[in-house]
RNA sequence: GGCUCGUUGGUCAAGCGGUUAAGACUUCGGCCUCUCACGCCGACAACGCGGGUUCGAUUCCCGCACGAGUCACCA
């Protein structure tokens, strides 16, 4: 028996399973041409990123797309900076947006698919059994430095200006014996498992990003962690053996890890694994003092997606703002296809920027209301009292106690070619219809400052005599506009824009007094269709209020 | 500092050697209109800088500047 298989016994010897049963446990997969095979990778650290949403989209959209599969892993191996609740809250954070996984993690406990576990905690043997195969073959070793030798090290080798980390030479136990090595491990001491790079130094290496094109760098020479000294997997290690077990196509993720594809192209070839396809998007930013800036978790209460919940954007909406962030010629397809399923985009990882998009909330909310304005009244009310349901238990209550004059009020202007744009998100609603609840109306109201009390007494008189609660549509505005006329107004703008001096305002004037006593606000939706949700009943009592209010 | 990527109006962005340099959002006018919103029309506003290559550069090459990322037993 040589070196090295000794050397990998001494360090694996219980290990048993050998890298060639998962390959035939995991076979590739039966996929038709073409079909893209991604994950979303993250590690259980925090609330769901924006940043993060965003790759999770691109990586449902991109399979989708081609008929393939988008699966969810957990990469819990840094149980240090783990929280609690973190895979659970990633997986909630992808729900609450509608990307549903393929397979992978569903839930704090379960998973579902052939290739799992998709927990990272749970492969240990598997990477296990994988660093054992490079042992034997002399292309890991166990490293016994101290952390204070590393950083020694490096501080010599910044001072050097030379490449830091461990390579080369400053491998001190690249070529260590088993018998050295037994005897360090009996003596206690502890090791990380570590690459021996075969890497040169001035090799390079090329390779074709989706998104960014062709890369040159630097061949990787660093004999990078393989196995931390708890035997968990370093990110680089644990990337190449899940990706490839799990049969991965492309890899989707944030252009941070680029610097590190030396690393994890090297490892591939080292372990014999078909390399995967490399997509890096680029961090949405955050302008700040005239500057860009990556859309921050601590300090932008955007970057985390339960803001988009909280305020309540309906998650088509998001799905439209984030698929016009991935590729801009969306927008001019989603005016060709109003109606088309999202998925049926053809979209593509070339045409996504290379460069970093800033963050355009305005942007967001012209999106939502564009989005919210085809919605029916039927789905908006569910929407909202969705919503409320969670965040306004007030509105929420309100909402459902009477739902036919909710679904009324939601019906206003709805519908028909010029549908209204004034909801931008779930938490706007309150205020968008506060007048025609008592519980939510002050009951103030806005008259216009160029009238008088009389005037407004005068005007709100006779029209309670004109009104009439059962009559149509097309009758309404021309009995405002007799009323006008005999009170001494123009019949239009127009006409009263012709001689000012002829008349005391125009009908507009007359219609905003009406406005003002029934909603208590300037600027409404059609004042017909109000009237008609509120009832005879309401609407003359909320004018004999107002006549008493101006009194 | 080394390595890598990027830089078109306030923002998102088309463009891929010859264009009056698209479009969307924002802002501001106007029209429509009983108000507002919608819609329509219009306006403002851009190729970071300096060298090449070329008959011709926003597009290709090289510098510079600026920005971003990375250089862990974190992902």
């Amino acid at each position: 028996m040589n070196e090295n298989m000794e050397m990998a016994r001494l360090l694996f010897g219980d290990i048993t399973a050998a890298p060639e049963d998962y390959e035939e446990r995991y076979p590739a997969r039966d996929l038709k041409e073409g079909a893209v095979v991604t994950r979303f990778a993250p590690s259980p650290t925090g609330f769901l990123h924006f940043g993060g949403l965003f790759a999770g989209f691109i990586g449902r959209i991109a399979a989708s797309a081609s008929n393939g599969i988008f699966y969810l892993r957990i990469e819990d191996t840094d149980k240090k900076r783990e929280i609690e609740n973190g895979a659970q809250m990633i997986i909630d954070g992808l729900k609450a947006f509608g990307i549903n996984i393929d397979e992978g993690v569903i839930s704090q406990t379960e998973e579902k698919g052939e290739y799992g576990p998709y927990t990272q905690s749970r492969r240990k043997e598997i990477y296990h059994s994988f660093v054992k195969r490079l042992v034997e073959r002399g292309l890991a070793y166990p490293c016994f430095m101290t952390e204070e030798e590393i950083a020694r090290i490096r501080k010599s080798q910044e001072e050097k200006k030379e490449l830091t980390g461990i390579y080369g030479g400053y491998a001190k136990y690249r070529d260590i014996t088993v018998e050295e090595a037994k005897r360090l491990i009996d003596e206690g001491r502890e090791y990380v498992v570590r690459l021996k790079s075969p890497g040169k130094a001035g090799g390079r290496i090329r390779f074709k990003d989706m998104i960014k094109g062709e890369i040159e760098m630097d061949e990787n020479v660093l004999d990078v962690v393989l196995l931390k000294k708890d035997g968990t997997p370093t990110y680089h290690f644990a990337h190449a053996a899940d990706d490839h077990l799990m049969r991965t196509t492309h890899v989707i993720r944030g252009d941070e890890w680029i610097s590190s594809v030396p690393i994890h192209l090297q490892l591939f070839k080292v372990c014999g694994f078909k390399p995967v396809k490399y997509a890096h998007i680029s961090p949405i930013m955050k302008e700040e003092n005239g500057g860009k800036r990556k859309l921050s978790k601590r300090k932008d209460p955007e970057a985390a997606v339960s803001y988009y919940e909280e305020q309540g954007y309906p998650r088509g909406a998001v799905w439209e703002y984030l698929m016009t962030l991935a590729n801009s010629n969306y927008e001019e397809w989603r005016k060709c296809n109003k109606e088309e399923d999202i998925n049926k985009f053809p979209f593509s990882f070339s045409k996504m920027s290379k460069a970093g998009a800033l963050f355009d909330l305005a942007k967001l909310n012209d999106i939502s209301k564009t989005y919210i304005s085809t919605l029916t009244a039927e789905e908006v009310f569910d929407m909202t009292s969705k919503w409320a349901k969670e965040y306004d238990r007030e509105l929420y209550g309100i909402l459902t106690e009477d739902e036919e004059y909710a679904l009324a009020i939601f019906a206003v202007e709805r519908g028909g070619r010029k549908p209204r744009k004034d909801i931008a998100k779930w938490s706007d609603v309150k205020e968008y219809l506060a007048y025609f609840y008592s519980e939510l109306w002050d009951k103030k109201r806005d008259f216009a400052d160029n009238i008088s009390s009389d005037e407004i007494i005068r005007i709100l008189e006779r029209y309670k005599e004109v009104y009439e609660p059962d009559g149509s549509a097309d009758d309404w505005f021309p009995r405002v506009r007799e009323l006008a006329v005999e009170l001494g107004y123009a019949a239009s703008p127009k006409e009263y824009k012709a001689s000012p001096d002829e008349y005391k305002g125009h009908v507009g004037d007359v219609s905003g007094v009406i406005r003002a006593a029934v909603t208590g606000r300037r600027n409404t939706p059609d004042l017909y269709e109000i009237m008609q949700v509120l009832g005879g009943a309401e609407t003359l009592k909320r004018i004999d209020e107002a006549i008493e209010i101006v009194k």
